[in-house]
DNA sequence: AGTAGAATCATCCTTTCGGGTGAATAAATA
DNA sequence: TATTTATTCACCCGAAAGGATGATTCTACT
C-alpha cells in the first residue's frame, strides 16, 4: 500500500522532470501539444489500471463460502419441503432412526422420504445423495 | 466491456476538445505547463483506476475453492495412505464392494479399512466420516 | 535378527439401508 | 365436489454396512 503510493509519487516526479526536458526538445519541434498530452494521458491511464487493484484490495480475501440455495433445482426435481429436511439430516450424518426422532415421526416415514428422495436425485445410496445434493446446490 | 472502451475513447476525445479550448484560456494566463499536464495525468490515473477492474474482470468470478490438504491431521490421527484412499472413495458415494473392485482387493479388506477409519475419525457411519473428513481438511 | 506397522483376508453376528407395495389422512387445487 | 399431492405409517425382504476378533504377509526400522 505505502509502496504503491510511493511509486505513484515517483511517477509524477518523473513526469515533471521529463516535462522540463521535453519542453525544449519535442515541443519546439512540431509535435502538437495535443499529441504530447495525449501520450501522457494514456500513460497515466495505464498507471491507473495498474494502481487500482493495489489500492482497492480487500485483505480478508474469501472467508465465508457463500452458499446459494438452488430453489429451481428443487422445483425441477419435485423435491418437497419434508424431503429436503431429511436430506439435510442425512448430510449431517444421521441414521434414519435419529432423523425420525428429530422430526417426531416414525422410521418408516423417513424411509419413505429417503426412497422418494433417491428417486428424485437419481441415486441409490445416501452418500451419493449427499454428493449430488451439494453439486446441485440443495445443501451447503 | 465494449461500453467501457467507448467511455475511454470518449474521455480521450473530450480531452482533445478541452485542450483546444484550454490552450487559449489557461495557457495564455500564467499557469505553468507542468501544472496543467499534472492535472491531466491525475485525471487519467483516476480514469485508469476506474477502468482497470472493468477490463480485467473474470466473468465466472466464483469459487474455485482452494482445497488445502491437512496432512498434520492425517498424521495426528494415524490415518494410513490406504485408509485415505478408501475415505475418498466413500466420499464419492461408492459402496464397499465398488471400492474393493477399484482397489483390486477383497470387500473384507475394505471393511477392515473403514472400521479402522471410523475409529480414527471417531465416527460410526460413513456419512459422518464424510462430514468430519471435510471439516478436518482430509478431503476436498 | 527381531519388532512394529501396514495391508491383506476371513468369519460371525447385528444393525442399518434400500426397494417394493399398500394405504390412511389432510391440504391444496382443478 | 373431485382429484391430486404431501405426509404419514406399516410390513416384508434382501443387500449393505458396521463391530469384534484372529491371522498372514511384507516392509521398514531398531
Amino acid at each position: 500500500m505505502k509502496k504503491t503510493v510511493l511509486i505513484y509519487g515517483a511517477a509524477l516526479a518523473v513526469l515533471v522532470v521529463v516535462l522540463k526536458y521535453v519542453e525544449y526538445r519535442f515541443l519546439v519541434r512540431d509535435l502538437s501539444l495535443e499529441f504530447y498530452i495525449g501520450v501522457v494521458a494514456m500513460l497515466f491511464t495505464g498507471l491507473g489500471i495498474w494502481l487500482g487493484p493495489r489500492l482497492t484490495r480487500r485483505k480478508p480475501a474469501i472467508a465465508a463460502i457463500p452458499f446459494v440455495f438452488n430453489e429451481s433445482e428443487m422445483l425441477r426435481r419435485g423435491i418437497s419441503k419434508r424431503e429436503h429436511d431429511v436430506l439435510e439430516l442425512i448430510a449431517n450424518g444421521h441414521s434414519n432412526q435419529e432423523i425420525a426422532d428429530k422430526l417426531f415421526v416414525s422410521v418408516n416415514t423417513i424411509k419413505t422420504h429417503t426412497s422418494n428422495l433417491f428417486l428424485k436425485l437419481e441415486v441409490s445410496r445416501r452418500t451419493q445423495a449427499i454428493q449430488k445434493a451439494k453439486e446441485l446446490g440443495l445443501i451447503p
